[in-house]
DNA sequence: GGGTTATATTGACGCTGTCAATATGTGGGA
DNA sequence: TCCCACATATTGACAGCGTCAATATAACCC
């Protein structure tokens, strides 16, 4: 029942490319649902295929969070570059985007962001996602390395704004930021908060 | 089989009381195996009853993670306090003990900390894990109002600085802060985070 | 003392991940 | 061209899980 019988019309083997349709239909299961919804079987079904056919493909669950995973951070990574190309040149603006682009895309696929911490599910040695992981690393410090000598070094620059760009993206997140007390949580709350790091949470002398 | 006989040794009906031992014998199992390892069934096992006993004092199983969450939250929230009471009057190095003693906190204890921020298996809505939530917040809020007036108010500093902390801890715990790249994550390392908070990213003017 | 209620047991259900054995289609070499 | 070897997919099984219903047992109160 190959459709295909020359030219490689998309794909080989049984099904054609069921790598690719196990993806697609563990992201369809991950945003409606979270990590929990993205089990093998389910994702079979999604796929049309029986339930130990991923394993193929996947050695286990992990194995295929981790590749979804590494996929969102390479997503992420894309963004966040597409934003700062038409960026301005100030090192303060250029900071603001990049942490708004973080923003934007947890709040927009809450699911997807969560999922890309969640080293309990994944696979931390797994090279794609180490390489995902630096290439973000990699264009703070890009960002951070332009101005000449600063009191601190780049990293620990570069480690504290991803920690708090990603700390407050968690939390706005959950829904859980400040239970019951502070819900103002619109665009002049997140810019204050980002200045806060910024400029320093101390008063300057 | 009751030992207790008058005068309530220590516990009453069937095991004597069996939700605190429930409780310990989860806290055996997260902090060997991680949340994973809390399963209801294990959990009963430990604690010597059958897998449906517990039924009657957790409903299910995020019930029973939300009471270690709330108790961890409990716990970390009365080391912060324990350490601030003894520390100095400046704010910035008020701040840094509270900074220092969740990222200790953090590292002793992986699994628990870990735990607190698995909203996915928390119940977010419980006022009990919102209270000890809470009173962390508020510990941070009255740090940070002692000075008068600042350019940025207190919640937006305090979110800023628990944010980075938290994201920080986060990336330490996981053991993929930077990987392959910048191991140092020594003390040095932690005070140069945090100065970069409390100081500011960009170049003070 | 007896009945009500809280607690614990037993057993079952469907779901999960994973493994072993089997079937089927594909491509390369003779 | 044929056939073998291999990659891929299916079938079936297993143990463990959360949860529910039915049942048993102990404690408390009147």
């Amino acid at each position: 029942m190959s459709i295909s019988k020359r030219g490689r019309p998309r794909a080989a083997y049984h099904h054609g490319n069921l790598r690719e349709a196990l993806v697609d239909a563990a992201f369809a299961l991950l945003d409606e649902g979270g990590a929990d919804a993205v089990t093998i079987r389910a994702v079979a079904r999604r796929a049309g295929v029986t339930h130990a056919a991923p394993a193929n493909h996947f050695a286990d669950r992990k194995a295929l969070l981790t590749a979804l995973a590494s996929r969102i951070f390479e997503d992420l990574s894309r963004e966040i570059s597409r934003r700062l190309a038409r960026a301005g040149d100030g090192l303060e603006a250029r900071l603001r985007v990049f942490a708004d682009a973080v923003l934007r895309f947890g709040l927009a696929s809450p699911h997807r962001y969560r999922l890309i911490w969640r080293w309990d599910a994944l696979d931390g040695a797994d090279a794609a996602l180490q390489g995902a992981m630096d290439a973000i690393y990699d264009c703070l410090i890009a960002e951070l390395s332009v101005q000449g000598s600063e009191a601190l070094d780049p990293h620990s620059r570069a480690i504290a704004l991803w920690s708090m760009v990603h700390g407050y993206v968690s939390m706005r997140i959950e829904g859980n930021l400040v239970p019951g007390r502070d819900k103002v949580t619109g665009e002049p709350r997140e810019k204050a908060i980002v200045t806060a790091l910024l400029e320093g949470i101390v008063p300057r002398r």
